[in-house]
DNA sequence: ATCATCCTTGCATTCGAAGTCATTTTCTAT
DNA sequence: ATAGAAAATGACTTCGAATGCAAGGATGAT
């Protein structure tokens, strides 16, 4: 008869009048004392959370949202989550934000310019705060600013307006690489770029050719795809272009370098690093592999990531607060697949 | 002076009553607007669409969720992204279930069983459903069913009742390795375990020793990480167990196998298949490189998170469906590590 | 005992959109 | 032109928690 006590759809959904209820106190106490700070007699907190916790309480991190106009939600936008370099900074992002607090809305693009349709679904969930690691154009970037959601771009920078971003320094980076090859005693240099959409790929290959230049070296480049099979064919690529002389290969990122390892030593027969050497980006894992110790500069994942989250909630918290690029060297790994000065 | 008209921190943050206003109608009227097959007469729906534009306007998905019930959210909860597997599971997952209008919470473990930390914040955010690939103890379970939240767990399986899952079959997947290994006249089998706390580990491991067995061999099982040193250190005591003689290795996963092939090679100076033969599980991308090609079982990623994501949505929209446990096949990918008959 | 002060507590309102219901407008058929 | 049906619209309430404000209670000083 009396069903009502227990209505089954119920459980696991009581709300604060519930507990209140249940407590015999009002809404507005059981709302103070899941709040840090406030005001509530012991006696009455310890009523409280006993009915919360019989009811199986939660506050409805939703209903909160829309009263304090704060979501504690920050969308994370990447691009190709497959690149071997991303996992492990989605990971280390998704657990300092969740140590902060707040939650992650993960938004994954199949392309790197795909950011138009997902940005429509960031604004309805009113995030707090974004951080990207996908190409933004300049009115994206706008948009960001008119809705007062601080943005920290991860690995790339903004193109017009400054922006906060945290990058590891491919300038220093391939700078350290490429004077490392040429004091090697290297003639024939080739790169291996990036995607044509890829920012930290063109920034690679735009020092690393500038460093060449400098230092009176020609090379050839060829684009890559900055997975495996495009470091193999771009390595064939570069064979036929210096009739096979090729001795110094430069890649936009670790995943090539290593396509391009295997592809010269089972495809060509050629050593490495005795008859060519090759460099990478990024420190990804396989490329600290014995079959590969591929030499090359590793990013400083911890600390990078750090700094996104705790500029990003700096902004958060201080909306004011003006835009910081903060850029960090990244470590000369010195591996055995380039035969160094 | 007139500067109420555009008050600054108001831009981006339009409300119904803001574009009801601004169009001369109702908020009902802009409501009913972005709702599918709702009765608004097209020149209304014109003077809103275009306040809303000029406005700026985004419907508040938390607003939204509030009063629908309907938070859009779906909690995705890996144990270990770094695993090299999952990353491409969870980008297939988020994009999937953004195709179907679903956002991604994604919670993130340091270990496999820090999973209660993060259900406290799965209840608070009112999630839809949740996919989950770690361990849930039969209580975490039980949390999930009174709540009527429903979960679809990813290559696990409930301990206690029934719960929907998507598996890939490590038995079926096992046993075809083991019978090529022995058919192809190995004597000396190891296996290298997942960690104690991987389901999906402790089934490879005890499907290949079973069905060993069954065909008369013994082995020696040595505990493993999953990851690619572990892979190099169990290779080492199994070298030790069986006084060099090891000639057949079985890895519950490819990272594994692919420290243990490195290991042998370079460590060992054993050759890769001649005289030992390595296999793995998963078919992760590394798993086919030139340098390895891993003889393993690849899981059909696509199909598997494909169910998952249908699974999970069937759930969420009648609530009252039963669990369903699916199971697919792997497909035996024959490389080049291992011997086979 | 008396009053000022601080601490607790409840009432009422608010956030932004959805949906019910009643009302008005438009359309259809005669 | 007109009754009747159908479509369009608006007023109002609702979801669940936070908070300003005012009232009540406890505490201390005199």
């Amino acid at each position: 008869m009396a069903a009502k006590k227990q209505p089954e759809a119920n459980s696991g959904r009581a709300t604060s009048y519930d507990v209140a209820r249940q407590a015999g106190v009002s809404q507005s106490a059981v709302s103070r004392c899941f709040k840090q700070g406030a005001s509530v007699a012991p006696r009455t907190r310890e009523k409280i959370l006993a009915a919360a916790r019989e009811l199986n309480y939660y506050p409805n991190a939703i209903a909160q949202g829309l009263i304090t106009r704060r979501s504690n939600l920050v969308a994370i936008i990447i691009s190709n989550l497959t690149n071997l370099y991303y996992p492990e900074v989605l990971a280390e992002l998704t657990q300092r934000l969740s140590a902060q607090g707040i939650r992650v809305l993960l938004f994954s693009l199949a392309a790197e310019s795909d950011v138009d349709e997902v940005l429509d679904q960031v604004w309805r969930y009113r995030v707090d705060g974004a951080i990207v690691a996908a190409r933004l154009h300049p009115e994206q970037l706008a948009a960001f600013d008119d809705r007062g959601v601080p943005v920290v771009l991860y690995n790339r920078v903004g193109e017009g307006d400054p922006v906060s971003s945290v990058c590891c320094d491919s300038v220093s980076g391939e700078y350290a690489l490429v004077d490392a090859l040429v004091e090697g005693d290297h003639h024939v240099f080739g790169i291996i770029s990036g995607p044509a959409d890829s920012y930290v790929g063109e920034e690679r290959v735009e020092a690393a050719r500038r460093r060449l230049h400098q230092l009176g070296r020609d090379c050839q480049i060829v684009r890559g795809n900055f997975d495996y099979v495009s470091g193999d064919a771009a390595l064939r690529d570069l064979m036929r272009l210096t009739d096979g002389k090729l001795d110094a290969l430069i890649c936009a990122n670790d995943l090539m370098a290593i396509g391009a390892i295997d592809s010269a030593r089972i495809n060509f027969g050629i050593e490495v690093p005795q008859d060519l050497s090759v460099v990478g980006f990024d420190g990804v894992s396989p490329a600290t592999w014995l079959a590969y110790q591929v030499t090359t500069i590793r990013q400083p994942v911890r600390r990078m990531t750090e700094a996104a989250v705790a500029m990003l909630i700096e902004r958060i918290e201080q909306p004011g607060l003006s835009p910081e690029q903060r850029l960090f060297a990244g470590e000369l790994l010195t591996g055995s697949s380039a035969r160094l000065g």
